[in-house]
Formats: structure tokens, sequence, C-alpha cells
DNA sequence: AGCACGCCGACT
DNA sequence: GTCGGCGTGCTC
């Protein structure tokens, strides 16, 4: 008897075995997505992973209740993809299911039943629940499954509705169920028996009385002369805005004009002349070959290219090879508004060629993105880490690019998968080729490709030979104890700037701390302002004149006096990005400043306007926050500026010395990229630590020696594997006490030194939830893999412990 | 995840 | 007396 493993879009684990019945036996595949009843009275969209013999013993099998696909719609390679994912990251293939289709792509409940056309219904056999149905059907013709509860008991309804899809009495309308619809566009067109008719003249003489709708008429008339092979949108005749509905509308009833529909999709395509890629420069051809030769021994590649040397241009290049073998290619970013650039140059080349897919489309924009990918209308796909999830038919070549960004693995959303290393993985059930590409490539990449389980393929030119910047750092104590300072800038800073403006050129000064004020604080009590939900200082925003908590969102009002003592003397302690621009502005008030960080950019438009002005070279100064490393890719930024650069280097992750260069260097990536004569300012209390003097140095491979260095002395990735699990409970005790018994399990199966904690997480309560974490620090290699069996041994046991189900738990696997 | 069941305290 | 809070158990 055969059975199907499902997946159900459930965060629970594993897969669920119900019964194929016989009709559909001989066409179910595993791939296809069929609707299944779970529980009491839910029915799911459930995905075939399986198909097998073996019948199961504990429990009662249910059976499918029907196909939704003629085919496949998972390819088995995302099927391999997806057990993966499961088992490397520790989380539950209903998790992936979720996060992977669109979700009209997932019914659930509200699935219509209709009777089967024909059927000869013999009421004799039906039951009391089955004769209601039947009556209800003939009366609405479409029923849902929520509407049926109405009049049949909750517990029958499944049951009544398997009886009568066995009688062939009733099917389900999959044209309804589909929530996906095609977007119509309007077109119009002369009637066709006008034409030939040719008494045009006595069709417009009866239209005499309708000046505006005969005025219509021309007007349709002559765009349809003019231009026989143009299709004329009805959009278009009314965009002028001479005629309205009213006009239209006559004309289609007395038949002189014809309205009819065309499917289209709802992302617009380019549609302008497409035009050939440039000649490589030597050091790209030069690094071409390596990738070449890489991709010939079977290897990937770490495509280390320092900022401005063109990585996009050699992607382009391996694009283009891609493409002619007839395969198609995958570009992922970590995050949509970089999609700009590359976009513009790939749709110049390919234009309806290339698609797109990430968390700003809607829906139905997802589905169509879908179809065509799984009827290979698109050769490239440019997506965020969403798109590794599309049903790709023939995949050649995954780009990664920026593979150290950090969107790459958000901690916010399940499934905690890090795109960059899942791609690799993903790549290889196609057999196809990966490019990872940085400026600032991950210190995790850099050892794979010193191991030479990656190819390193080093640019260390800029395009056309120009030069990097320059690198220097300002002593802050010094000028601090010399008094040649002004706020949080040495005099010496504010010289570099003023030449730099006095130069016509602009500046980016980068912070990279959101807000005016980390804390507000009485000087009297010592009272701060913590959040009421967190366990979280709030942050002063100036500008928005209030305080905000920059983890849940909450906002306040700024207290004029302290709410405990009430005395005036508040004192604002930790300088944001607000702060800094007041006092660039304050410095420099005969110059255009303009700030960049979140909060400025809220607003609709607000970034496109920015930039705006920051071409047109309206703007003078930009000061911003982390955002401003990202794309803004302009031929007169000379200068960039790090006043406060010790913040980033203190702070309380592994990774913060990494993040600091890497933030650095590509911060420093936008000065001089025409020009040459680029320079990058750090006014720092420490310049002798060995990051800022690396960075100084510009010797690629001793700051990755250095940071290397650092993270096998403290057994850090990528010579440790890490695993945090972190547990929330809006109950501190009860939590506490769940976290307590999960390290005891853990350090039953594991070596003391491998479990750390539980201790409470470095925000203790977040959104009113107490957390704590338990971090694993596990050996790599083959007694990783042995580790992290009895790690989810180690899971399981915790939660059969029914007083702990209620506890929420994160498993972030390569944390 | 969702839903039913069952146990306790706050009400008409 | 009942309504509804949420802790617990179960789903192929």
């Amino acid at each position: 008897m055969p059975y199907a493993q499902i997946v159900l879009p459930l965060n629970l684990r594993g897969t669920f075995t119900y019964r194929i019945p016989d009709e559909i036996v001989s066409v179910i595949q595993a791939g296809m997505r069929v609707l299944v009843p779970f529980g009491g009275k839910k029915i799911y969209t459930g995905i075939v992973f399986e198909i097998h013999n073996q019948t199961p013993e504990n429990f009662v099998v249910k059976e499918v209740i029907s196909i939704l696909d003629d085919q496949p719609i998972l390819p088995s390679e995302q099927i391999h993809f997806w057990n993966w994912l499961s088992e490397y990251y520790l989380c539950n293939l209903g998790e992936i299911y979720r996060f992977a289709f669109p979700s009209s792509l997932k019914l659930e409940s509200e699935t219509y039943l209709k009777l089967k056309p024909n059927a000869v219904i013999d009421f004799e056999i039906l039951d009391v629940n089955e004769m209601y149905m039947v009556q209800a059907l003939e009366v609405r013709q479409l029923i849902n499954l929520t509407d049926i509860e109405a009049f049949i008991p909750k517990k029958d309804i499944i049951k009544t509705i398997n009886s009568l899809i066995d009688l062939q009495y009733i099917e389900i309308d999959e044209k309804i169920t589909e929530k996906y619809k095609a977007k119509e566009v309007a077109y119009v067109k002369i009637n066709e028996k006008l034409l030939s008719n040719e008494n045009l003249t006595i069709i417009l003489s009866k239209l005499d009385k309708a000046p505006k709708q005969k005025e219509l008429f021309l007007s349709i008339l002559s765009r349809q002369s003019d231009n026989p092979e143009n299709f004329i949108k009805k959009s278009d005749v009314f965009a002028e805005g001479h005629f309205a509905q009213s006009h239209f509308k006559p004309l289609l009833d007395k038949e002189l004009i014809e309205e009819y529909y065309i499917q289209k999709d709802r992302i617009e395509s380019y549609n302008g002349e497409t035009e050939e890629i440039e000649d490589l420069s030597e050091p790209q051809k030069q690094s071409k070959i390596e990738i070449d030769e890489a991709f010939n021994e079977g290897k990937n590649v770490l495509l280390h290219g320092v900022t401005s040397s063109g990585k996009t241009h050699l992607y382009l290049d391996k694009i283009e090879e891609c493409i002619n073998e007839g395969k198609n290619v995958l570009f992922l970013l970590p995050e949509i508004s970089l999609t700009k650039q590359i976009t513009q140059r790939l749709e110049k080349k390919y234009g309806r060629q290339l698609g797109f897919y990430h968390q700003k489309l809607t829906d139905f924009e997802r589905v169509e993105v879908w179809r065509r990918i799984k009827q290979n209308d698109i050769q490239i796909l440019i997506g965020t880490r969403n798109a590794l999830f599309l049903p790709y038919q023939n995949l050649g070549l995954i780009i990664v690019d920026e593979e150290h960004d950090s969107a790459y693995k958000p901690r916010e959303v399940s499934p905690y998968f890090n795109a960059k290393d899942s791609a690799l993985v993903f790549a290889n059930f196609y057999d196809a080729k990966v490019i990872l590409g940085s400026a600032t490539p991950s210190v995790e990449s850099y050892y794979l490709a010193q191991k030479d389980k990656l190819r390193y393929v080093f640019l260390n030119e800029r395009f056309g030979n120009v030069k990097l910047p320059e690198f220097e750092l300002i002593d802050f104590k010094e000028a601090q104890d010399s008094k040649k300072i002004s706020g949080n800038f040495s005099l010496k800073l504010i010289e570099e700037i003023k030449k730099n403006l006095d130069e016509k050129n602009q500046t980016i000064i980068l912070h990279n701390r959101r807000g005016y004020a980390n804390v507000v604080e009485c000087e009297t009590c010592g009272y701060v302002n913590y959040c009421s939900n967190c366990d979280v200082v709030l942050t002063y925003h100036k500008a928005a004149n209030e305080m905000k908590c920059h983890y849940c969102g909450q906002r306040a009002s700024k207290p004029k006096t302290c709410p405990k003592c009430h005395s005036e003397n508040l004192n604002e302690r930790g300088v944001g990005v607000e702060q800094i621009h007041e006092e660039v502005s304050k410095i420099f008030p005969d110059n255009e400043v303009d700030r960049m960080d979140v909060d400025s950019m809220r607003k609709k438009f607000a970034y496109e306007k920015l930039y705006e002005k920051i071409e047109d070279r309206e703007t003078d100064i930009i000061v911003g926050t982390q955002m401003i490393s990202k794309g803004l890719d302009f031929d007169h930024i000379e200068l960039v500026a790090i006043p406060k650069a010790d913040s980033m280097l203190y702070v309380q992750d592994f990774r913060a010395e990494e993040r600091a260069y890497q933030l650095i260097t590509q911060v420093s990536g936008r000065a001089g990229r025409v020009s040459g004569n680029g320079k990058v300012v750090i006014q720092t209390f420490n310049p002798g630590h060995s990051v800022f003097q690396l960075i100084k140095m510009n010797e690629v491979s001793k700051i990755y020696e250095y940071f290397l260095k650092e993270r096998q002395k403290f057994h850090y990735p990528p010579f440790t594997k890490l695993i945090m699990i972190e547990m929330k409970h809006r109950r501190e005790d009860k939590v506490n006490r769940a976290s307590q018994f999960l390290g005891s399990v853990l350090r039953k199966y594991l070596p003391e030194d491998c479990v750390l904690g539980p201790e409470k997480s470095q925000i203790a309560r977040l959104n009113n939830l107490y957390q704590f974490q338990i971090m694993l620090k596990l050996p790599r290699g083959k007694k990783y893999e042995e580790f992290k069996k009895l790690v989810l041994i180690s899971l399981k046991e915790f939660e059969e412990i029914t007083a702990y189900q209620s506890i929420k738990k994160d498993v972030f696997v390569d944390i």
C-alpha cells in the first residue's frame, strides 16, 4: 500500500505520513503539492517529500485528499536542499516550507468545494451530513471549508468530504483555491466589422451629437492606423485626461469599439536597447583565468577584490559564459537596496531574461517569478536570501556578492540559515559553481580559501589602476591634552575637512550609532530611562524629540525633569550620529551637511532624494551610520572621516574587530574612486591598536592573519563551531530553570568545556520576554557531526518535559 | 503552529 | 451557578 511523507507548513519536527488513494497513485510524485487533513478539522497544503510502501504502526493514517499540481512544483534539488537545511541548522522542514513558498501557493482551509458536473446523485445512500452538504452545494455551487461548519459538526467535516469525493459527487475547485490571479491589462481596438466597412463617415456623423465620444473614437482610430502593429492600452487612451469612462461605455455599447484583456506580468521588464559588456582590464583578465582554472578543477571561488576593482565586471563576464552554455544564474545580494546598480548594468544586456526576487515583492509578484523560473523563462535571477528557494531548472552559477554581509544571516526570522554558506551547498545539488565576492571577505571564507576549500582570487587593484585611498590616524588623546580639539573633532580633522571643502569635494563622516545621545541620566540621583518592555536604556533622538528603544521600537517623550527626583540636571551621555551631524553643521555653517541613517531615511523617497543631492553635488558633507558604506558610488567624494572610531571596537562580540575593519574599509572605498586621491582619517584614543595599524598599512593578508590568530587563541570560529540556544519566556524564574535544565542535559552528553552557560542574554529582557542563552563551542570536522547528534538528543530530551513546552526556544547554528 | 480539553478564579 | 483565562497534550 503506497504512502507519502508530507511536509506541512507548521513548526513541527519531521514529515507526516498519509495514505495515497488509488485514484492518484499513478500520478503522485515527490515535489507535488497535496491537500491533506490535519488535526481536528484543518486542511493544509503539504508537499510530498517521499513515496514509499512502509505501513506506519503507531498511529492511524489519514488519506491525501487531492493533488494540486500535475507536475512537481519543487525540483528534487530543492528537496535535497531542504533536508540538508533542516539537518544542518536544526530547524523543522515546516519552517523552511513557510519561508520558501509564497503564501498563495500554500492554501489552508479556505479551500472550496463544488459538485462534480454531471454527477448523478443517489440520495438513498447518503447519510444526514452528506445530504446537507450536497443540498448546500446545489444551492450555492461553491462552499469553502469554514462555511461548512455552519451545518455539519466539525468532527464530521473531513469524513463527509472524503466520502463524497469517493462517491465522485464533489470535487475541490482548484481554480478558486489558487489564490493567485494573473494580472490583466485592458486594451481597446476599433470593432473589426467597422474596418471592413468603408462608410466610416456615416458612423462618424451618427456621433455628431456626442462630440466627446466622437473625439475618443477618432483618437483610438488614429492610434490604430498610425501603428497597426501596436496594441492600444486602455489606460493610455485615458492618460491625457480628455476622456472618461462615460465616453467610453457608449462606444462599447454601440459596438464601435471593442475592449479586450491580455495577461501581463506584474513586474515590468526592461524593454530598452541591450548592449554589450566592455572588455576586461588586464588584472581582471588574470583573475578570470584563475576563476576558470578553479571551476575546471571543480572548486568554488572567493573573489577578494578591493573596492572599485570591478568585481561586477568579472561577474558579468562569468554570467555571460554561463548563459551561453544554456544555464541559469542566481545573483545573491544581502539587501534589496543594493539591487539597483547591478540591475542597471544587467538589464541593458539581458532585458527580459532578468528576474528579481526579494522580500519587498507582493505575494502575487512572487508567484509570477516562481512560475517564470519554473518555465525557464528567466536566465538571471537577482535576489536576496529567499531567492535560494525558487524552483530553478538548470542552475549553473551562483554569485554571492558582499559575502561578508551579516544580512545573509539575520537573527530575526526563522529558519536561521546563512544564505552564503547555504548557497555553496545548494549549488552542489545542481553541480553549479559559486563565486563569493567581497572587498572585505569574512574571516571564515578567508580561512576556507587558505585551506583551499575555496579558490582564493585576489584583485588587488582598482579599475584603471586608480590608487587606493591613503589612511591617516589621529591620536585624539594627544589632541585633547594639547587642547587642539573642538567637541568630538580634533582641529587637525577639521582642517582636513575644510581643505576638502575648499577643493569643492565631498566628505563622508562615519559614526555608527543611531540617535542623538545614548543615555539620558539624572546627575542628581543617577536615574536612567529604561524601556518598559526591554532591559535596555532608551536612546534620545533629538530630531524626532523622543526617546526610542532600538530593540522593540517603543517611543516615549523626553523627560524635562527627572521622573524620580524632579531634578532638572539631566545629562546626555554617549554620542550618536545626530549629535555629530549637529556639530559638523555648526563647524561648517556655510556648507550643506546631510544625515543618512535609518531614522532620517524612513520617509518615502528620502534615500532617492539624498542620492540625487549627492550626485548633483548639492551636498558637501554626508554624516551617517553604516548605511553610508553601501551603494554610494560617487566621483567626487575624496575624504572619509571617522571621528570616534573606537566605538566600533569595544562591542561584546568576537567579530567586533572584523566588523570594524570591514566597515572602515567599505566606507573608505567611497573615497577617491576616480581621482585616486582619496583620504581616510581615523580619530582614535588608541592609534596603536592592531586593527587601525593594519588598516593603515593596507596589508590585507596581515590583517587576516591577525584575525585568525585571535580566533584561534580564544577558540572561536572558524576554529570551532558555535551553536547558540536562546530561550525566552515572560516569567524569568521559569526560563531560568528551563535553561539550567537544558544546560545539565547538554553537559550529560557533551564534554564540560563545550557547554557555556546558561546565562542571561546581553539583553536580559526583550519585548517583555526574559532571555537566557547557552553557547556550545564544538570542535570542527568529524567530531562535530557526532556532537551535533548529541545536541539533537539533548534538545529532544528537553522537549519531553511538558512543563517547559511554553518556553520559546531558538537554535542558532554557526552564530 | 493551532486547537481541544480541563482546571481555576471572576463575574451575571 | 457560568464565562474565559491559560497550562497541557496532540496532531500522520
